[in-house]
DNA sequence: GTCTATATGATGATAGAC
DNA sequence: GTCTATCATCATATAGAC
C-alpha cells in the first residue's frame, strides 16, 4: 500500500494538496488560508507543498485552474437540445441549477477570491479572468441556442448577463443561507418575458407577443 | 490647527482610521488588510488604532456598523411613492440602481468580507448578518410598496429575493468590469412579468393578464 | 489621545538529509 | 518526492512616556 510507484505517489499527493487548498481556500479565502493550515489538513508537510506548487500562489493558479475546468466539465454542452424554447429553457435551467447545487465550490472560489487584488499576482488574476470568461462565454452561447439568437447577438448577450448575473447572486445568498438554491420557475419567467420584450418571438400555445 | 480641542481631535481620528480601514478592506478583504496597512494609509500609529477599537476584529465590526448605516441612509424610503405601479417601480428601480452606484464599497464589503468565517469572531459575524437582513427587509418593503403586496407576502418575498439577488450579481460582476451598471430595464421587465405570473395585476395601458 | 518601542507568535519560504 | 529543521519577515497586540 505504502509502496506505491513513486510516480504515482507524486501525482496522488499533487490531488490531495489540491483538493484541501481548494476547500479551505473557499470557505475562508486566499489571503486568510495558510499554506500551514493545508498541510495540517492534508498530511502533507509545508515543503512538499512548495515542492509541488512553487509558492502560495502557484498553489491559488492551480486550484483556479482545475476548479475551472471541473466546472466546465460539468456544465452541459452549450447547444441545448430540445423541440421548442420553452423545452430547452427549462432543460437549460435545471442543468445550470444542477451545477451550481452540485459544484458550490467553484463559483465561491471565484468569488471568495475575486477580492485579491493585493496578494495574488498577474498569474492568478489572468485565471480568475480566464475562468470568468470561460462561464460568461458558456452562459452567452447556451442562451443564444436556447432562444435561437444566433443573429441578435447583443440581446443574447443581454438574457446570458442577466442569468449569470441572479446566478451569482444565489451563489453569494448561498453563504449566508446555505440552504438558498437557484430559483429557476422566476428566472424562467424573466428569460421568457426578456425575450419578447425584445421580439423574440416564443408562441408555442397562446403565446402573447412582444411589446413593442 | 493641529490645537484642536482634543475631543474633536479623537473622533476625527476614529473616522479617518474608518474610512481608510473601510476602503482597505472593502479593495483586499478582511484577512488581507493588515493593522499597519491602515496605520500607514491614514497616518495614526497602530497604538492609536488599537487605542480607538481594541483588535482587528473591533476595527471590522465598526466599518461593517457604520457601512451599514450609511447605505441604510442613502437607500430610499422603503414606501414608494408614485401613482400606479410602473410609476413606482421606475422610482424604485432607478433609487436602487443610485444607491449602488455611489455605494459601491457597501456592498463589496459585504461580499468581500462574507468570506470571513475562520478570522472574525460572533461579533463581527453577528453585524454582517446585521446588514445583510437589515438590506432584505428594505427590499420586501419597496417591493411590496411598488406592488401594492401587502396581502400577499410570499410574493413579495420572491420579488424581494429576485431583484437582491440581481443587484448582488451586479455588483459583484462589477469588481470583474468596473463600468458594470445595474441594468433597469431588463429588470423591471421581468419583475412586471413575474408580477402578473402571480396574477398581480399591472394592467395601465394595454396591460396583459397573467399565465396561468 | 498620540507617540516610540517592543514582545510574541505565525507566516511564506528554503536547506539539506534521506 | 518526502521529511525535519530553520530563517527572515510580518502579523497582532501591548507598555509606557508624553
Amino acid at each position: 500500500m505504502t509502496e506505491a510507484p513513486a510516480l504515482h505517489r507524486g501525482a496522488r499527493s499533487r490531488d490531495a494538496i489540491l483538493d484541501t487548498a481548494g476547500e479551505l481556500m473557499s470557505l475562508h479565502g486566499y489571503a486568510a488560508t495558510s499554506i500551514s493550515m493545508i498541510s495540517t489538513a492534508c498530511g502533507l508537510p509545508v515543503s512538499s507543498i512548495y515542492w509541488h506548487f512553487g509558492s502560495k500562489d502557484g498553489i491559488y493558479v492551480a486550484v483556479l485552474e482545475r476548479a475551472r475546468t471541473a466546472l466546465l466539465a460539468a456544465l452541459p454542452p452549450a447547444e441545448v437540445p430540445g423541440a421548442d424554447v420553452r423545452q430547452r429553457l427549462d432543460t437549460f435551467l435545471g442543468d445550470l441549477a444542477g451545477a451550481l447545487r452540485h459544484h458550490p465550490r467553484g463559483v465561491k472560489l471565484l468569488l471568495g477570491l475575486g477580492t485579491v487584488q493585493k496578494d495574488a499576482s498577474a498569474a492568478a488574476l489572468t485565471e480568475v479572468r480566464r475562468y470568468r470568461d470561460a462561464l460568461v462565454a458558456w452562459a452567452r452561447d447556451s442562451v443564444s441556442s436556447v432562444f435561437a439568437l444566433h443573429d441578435r447577438p447583443e440581446v443574447a448577450d443581454e438574457l446570458a448577463r442577466f442569468t449569470l448575473r441572479m446566478t451569482t447572486g444565489t451563489a453569494v445568498a448561498r453563504w449566508f443561507e446555505p440552504d438558498a438554491v437557484l430559483e429557476t420557475e422566476p428566472l424562467r419567467v424573466a428569460l421568457l418575458a426578456l425575450a419578447a420584450h425584445h421580439g423574440v418571438g416564443v408562441r408555442v400555445s397562446g403565446g402573447r407577443g412582444a411589446e413593442s
